[in-house]
DNA sequence: CTTGATATTGACTGATTGGTAAACAAATTG
DNA sequence: CAATTTGTTTACCAATCAGTCAATATCAAG
């Protein structure tokens, strides 16, 4: 009952897109208003805070990307393919983003998360969970490699840790250096993730 | 001739600090004019804007730093000591931070240059040129333990893009996770810089 | 068609923002 | 001492900021 409206959707798009193009910081509750097509009252009628509107953005846009990481981790692959076709399609979509845009835009939860977290502890923690569900992705590939014995043996929590750092950790100098060709291969150089 | 001043220094540490903090986009002159004790006035006498005090500060910073990587990289010491050295150095002053702030800070290079890299072009290049240096000193480590054939052969830049981004994407990680425990043997996560 | 719930709008506020300018203070030099 | 350079201070401006509110519009259900 009542009128209905996606005006919400459209701030968390907007508020997503201008977050990852520039940052959480440079981003004003007008300036995603403007994107989105919506005027400030209408905002502030769906949500308290830009804060807030960052945390539903990013949980809406990790459920987005759960389809994709349960297709590339899907038990049907090998657990080595996994963590391939994940660093595959990383490639290959911040190429396409780079034409797009211009600028190797890397991943919003590390450059968000690196910028505002000494300053917004929800954010934060809404970004530390969708960091962990990845992780378990990483972590159960390897598990699965070191039962095959594709892989040394280890703690599969820490070696996923390892995975992650050094996954996000290309993306971001990717994203600085605005280069998209430095994930060119980059599974071939995740050292944990190679034959034992 | 003249008044003599080191307003210009405060300025420069109050920025670096308050940007390691927070971020870029949270502080304002403002901000920094306050933390150094120094009046709106003078701040525009020193410099055009918050911009061109990141970039003066940046550089200052990392002529402090090169005293540091210049002992940890001495030719003198064995190339993957030096690796280890840095790793160690990193993980106790993380640490140490810690203890002081409460908060891990991590890498003002990886934190602000993620930030700003798509907004301020010559922040962007200042810290592009910082890290290009940071990577030298990797790239020589490596090329001289490739020499003794400690690690693999191949190219020691690529390899050494490599472990910046793992050691940098650590650090970044640690910084979210608010966790300095995560840079404890660091060194021995970087199977780049592991005896062949 | 009426009613009640849901959504939209535009105008408003007070605080903060980056940036300016002119008066003033303290050194140096001759 | 006087003149000049260097640095400091205060008050100020226009723009932008987050956030509020009352009036209005649109829908769905009875």
């Amino acid at each position: 009952m009542g009128r209905t409206s996606n005006a919400n959707e459209r701030l968390m798009t907007a508020a997503l897109d201008l977050m990852w193009e520039e940052s959480y910081g440079a981003v004003s509750i007008d300036d995603i208003c403007r994107r989105a097509n919506v005027k400030k009252g209408s905002f502030y009628y769906f949500f308290d805070s830009k804060s807030e509107l960052a945390v539903a953005a990013l949980e809406r846009s990790s459920q987005e990307q759960k389809v994709i990481w349960d297709e590339q981790f899907s038990s049907t692959v090998p657990p080595l393919d996994r963590i391939r076709a994940r660093c595959d399609y990383t490639y290959r979509k911040q190429a396409e983003i780079k034409v797009r845009t211009g600028r190797v835009l890397g991943c919003p939860l590390c450059s968000v998360g690196s910028e505002i977290c000494n300053q917004d502890e929800k954010i934060r923690a809404k970004i530390l969970d969708i960091l962990a569900r990845k992780t378990k992705y990483l972590e159960s590939a390897i598990a699965d490699a070191q039962a095959q014995g594709l892989i040394a043996p280890g703690d599969p929590a820490a070696k996923a840790r390892c995975v992650l750092a050094y996954y996000e950790g290309m993306i971001t100098q990717a994203r600085i250096h605005n280069d998209a060709e430095m994930l060119a291969h980059l599974h071939a150089k995740i050292p944990e993730a190679r034959v034992a």
